[in-house]
DNA sequence: ACAATATTCCACGGATGTATGGAGGATGCC
DNA sequence: GGCATCCTCCATACATCCGTGGAATATTGT
């Protein structure tokens, strides 16, 4: 009763998902899965890992149930294998974020600080109900399309410069780009005070807010 | 912008903590303190595992910020950081379950199957109210009087035998232990059933009540 | 059938993780 | 102080992981 083997290979079959968050990398290709389907190669350039390395990645991921992929001719489209996998790195990121202190103090050191005003996700949505704000997307065009806030406009940051005009200058435009880790959003209000422009910004960012189960409008309709 | 050092190193921050989760041994550590606090020598003992590397794991969890300790005497006793730890522990079983077929089948096969009839949380609760049924814990005492579902009778498995004519044989019984993969309460049906006796079992356990923020009860009073 | 593209598989060296036994620290009791 | 207890730290041997390049595989297009 209660084979010690037994008992080992059930708990080694757990730690064999664990181990896939056990590792950098591991962790920022879900990050970047929990915006979308990619490929093995934008995902490679994304995370700036060999080709080689990347798949290899994937394949643990793979392996632990967090992936599946879907091919469509030669290339392999990886997704996430649910929200439940979203939620389990968002819940790794709050619990090491509560207990270590040295992860809020990398999370500063990466994001860098942009002085602006942030705004939590239940403010934007009655903001939004009002039509007191303009609310800017600033991903790639591939993740605003696969889902974001509904009635967002799009301009990822690389064009912001030159874009800029597209945003009224008689409202409040409050940013928001991947999650609470994602620098899109802190490098767009750099960008946008730079520009003598004041912007608010969402405090994470659509992971955040598809796991709270807020509306998502993807590319053609809106939901 | 986006220094792919400082990215590199807020993930690796972050990984660190999934490190904790990558073990088996270290998995089963967290499972045990889930039920409460205990000592390296009653931890190391429980896990079989040795004195030494216990308490590397040990180290390990507390360096991924998961558990923390306290000393009394001699003794050093460990315990879960906080709920979110158990509930993160909670949620890569559910993922792992969910997501990898292998984990079921080691989990029915560490378990056994005891023919039991399962209660969820919310039906048992509701017996409990209409005193329709005895609730049996057979978790070791100290786990029971560290926490426990109010109004349950505590008789250790090992003592259920000897204490067998403690439980009513015009009422039904349900068993439960520490969670859904503790296999106290399947040896315990079994040995009921052995002597004659029937008794349904809660799904999961004492772990998964108490993440529900449904009552417990402590040794001196009720919750 | 052949070439091109995208991905996986394989082999290797360096780094990291794991278990074990023995030494070293901290606390409590006499 | 001296000793016992409990735990941590250190050194060692072995296994596993990681990143890298080259070979093998699968699909598409010609």
């Amino acid at each position: 009763m209660g084979d010690p083997a037994r008992k080992a290979a059930l708990f080694d079959a757990l730690a064999t998902t664990g181990k896939a968050l056990s590792n950098g990398k591991r962790l920022e290709l879900l990050d970047l899965l929990a915006q979308g389907e990619r490929t093995v190669d934008a995902l490679a350039k994304a995370a700036g890992l060999g080709l080689t390395t990347a798949s290899a990645h994937l394949q643990t991921l793979k392996q632990a149930g967090l992936v599946t992929t879907r091919r469509e001719g030669t290339r392999i489209h990886y997704r996430l294998a649910g929200d439940d996998v979203a939620h389990l790195f968002a819940l790794l990121r709050t619990v090491a974020e509560t207990h270590r202190a040295a992860v809020p103090v990398a999370r500063d050191a990466y994001l860098g600080s942009d002085g602006a005003q942030v705004v939590t996700r239940e403010e934007l949505r009655a903001r939004v109900e009002t039509g007191d704000v303009v609310v800017l997307d600033v991903r790639p065009v591939e993740e605003y399309e696969a889902g974001h806030i509904p009635g967002a406009v799009s301009i990822p940051v690389g064009e912001l410069t030159e874009r800029i005009t597209e945003l009224p200058d008689d409202t409040e435009v409050v940013v928001y780009c991947r999650g609470a880790y994602c620098v899109l959003a802190h490098d767009a209000v750099r960008l946008l005070a730079g520009q003598g422009r004041r912007a608010l910004r969402l405090h994470d960012g659509m992971l955040e807010w598809r796991l709270a189960e807020l509306p998502v409008a993807t590319a053609g309709h809106s939901a």
